[in-house]
DNA sequence: GTCTTGGTTTAGACTTATTCTAAATGCAGA
DNA sequence: TCTGCATTTAGAATAAGTCTAAACCAAGAC
């Protein structure tokens, strides 16, 4: 995706499109990893001229997510990531990697709790977020 | 549970059945709420007449967990819930109150993606743990 | 073109959950 | 009773994330 579109994709979500936000999403479009902050950082820290600062990437994440543009992703304690895909899907982690992978929620529904043959799944789990309806 | 039958469980498990782990191993398995180590350490400090530390609370909980007394559960960054009911079951979140409720797998297996009428799901995730398996 | 102003960025201090460290404690067996 | 080893402890250390206060900067007003 060009430098512009991703102007015109923060200004349509509101968001004032200066050099830090432009790059640091532009990176996270650009990758299907679900960098946590601290990959954000150093993955865009070399391509800015000018230096960037560890509250801007939290920052400029924590906007972004407020915009709609990305989402944060929580699959272990003590490390938020954060994902540019939007479409509704869920995650496989590769307990031997730790790499993150999105699974459709169509494939989900159709194979659950079953995924497919390229993955064997340990374990997993559903967390609902939700509220409690009170009928008598 | 009695404390015998807690001593009994801990020793069953290979773990040696101290004044400490035995409180907290009863207070795990008293509850249905699912206690931060904070929680744990508040709610057990008052009950022992000795001092608790903070480093055993972990130690215990962490202890607990590898012993398969207990797991953890992970539905928000920056702290780690502890939970005594190891049946296969998944989590529903609250999101007025934060409170986590126990979801037992066949329910959601059935009613996936509907868990029932007492329940409005805002929104929900799998989270899969396993391998990638290269079959070509 | 300069001035003003409000949003943005920054470095570093701060907070909070968790782990680590090193010393003290306390049982179980010799 | 003595010894050894696991456990517990207080407090230091670590690490993710937020906050603060000052510097910066772009856009509009003049
Ligand atoms: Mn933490
Ligand atoms: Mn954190
Ligand atoms: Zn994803
Ligand atoms: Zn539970």
């Amino acid at each position: 995706m060009t430098t512009e579109n991703i102007e015109e994709l923060l200004l349509r979500h509101g968001v004032k499109p200066t050099a830090q936000r432009v790059v640091i999403c532009e990176y996270m479009i650009g990758t299907k990893s679900h960098p946590t902050a601290d990959d954000v950082l150093q993955a865009v820290a070399r391509k800015l001229p000018v230096a960037l600062s560890r509250a801007t990437v939290y920052n400029t994440l924590n906007c972004l997510v407020n915009a709609g543009i990305i989402r944060e992703v929580v699959t272990e304690p003590d490390r938020t990531r954060y994902d540019a895909n939007m479409s509704d899907h869920h995650h496989f982690v590769d307990v031997k990697t730790g790499k993150i992978l999105d699974i459709p929620a169509e494939e989900i529904a159709r194979l659950h709790p079953t995924i497919g043959d390229n993955y064997k799944v340990h374990s997993y789990q559903i967390t609902f977020f939700g509220e409690i309806v009170k009928n008598k």
